[in-house]
DNA sequence: TCCTTAGTTCAAAAGTTATTGAACAATTGG
DNA sequence: CCAATTGTTCAATAACTTTTGAACTAAGGA
């Protein structure tokens, strides 16, 4: 059970530029790479929208190549595929990343603190 | 005669990627940049599109605040807000249009030669 | 096995964007 | 003034995107 990703070399620079022009999907990506290296799942995104429509856009995200999903028993473990757009668009993530924690307009990454066990 | 243009705090990272996540306007930025300092008028970017499609996505560019329009006569000189863009999203016109360059999936930019007067 | 959890799919509705042609406005040159 | 040039606006349409709830699948635990 493995979910459809385009290759690097498939990454289109319109399709990835339109996806990221979405203020959730912007939002997903922001908070993606500000816990860069842990896999989150679909749950953890609950802030950014209910579950169906997550759903679709963690969908679109995936299908453009900004983000790679693993499938783990009933999860789907969400990465940013940085080193992928990074090969692709050099400097364009992190300039859209750095732009967005500028925005006065965006809201801040959420804390999203975890509970962790006593 | 000045039409509409957002100041520089005002541009908005969401829309500045979605305007640019149009593979026409995409096309339109990579030309602008390719004969920068140089303002053109909307006859230039032709092939593009038609006159009335380049009317909407010219406006569209100018009201995210990519570009900048100078009425001239009955032209409209079109140059693209690269200070403002880098000022405001630092690299991320820059990163775009290395990006843009790189695609295989993206026409190379037009040549349209220009006839110098003998 | 049954129940729960995690997430997808489907269809409908609502909203947005892109494209077109016809009509319009404004400036310039003859 | 008249005609040409430059570009906009309008209305219609087509196409796409986003959002929603209900129904569904698949895996895991009791």
């Amino acid at each position: 059970m493995t979910l459809p990703h385009p290759n690097t070399d498939q990454i289109s620079l319109p399709i990835v530029l339109a996806v990221l022009g979405d203020p959730t999907r912007l939002a997903i990506v922001r908070y993606l790479a500000s816990k860069e290296g842990v896999p989150l799942n679909c749950s953890q995104f609950l802030d950014f929208g209910s579950k169906t429509n997550l759903s679709y856009h963690l969908a679109k995200l995936r299908e453009a190549g900004v983000t790679r999903a693993e499938v783990v028993g009933t999860n789907r473990m969400i990465t940013l595929r940085r080193t992928d757009l990074d090969a692709r668009f050099p400097g364009l993530l992190d300039s859209v990343i750095a732009a967005a924690g500028d925005d006065p307009g965006l809201p801040a990454v959420g804390g999203h603190d975890i509970e962790l066990p006593a």
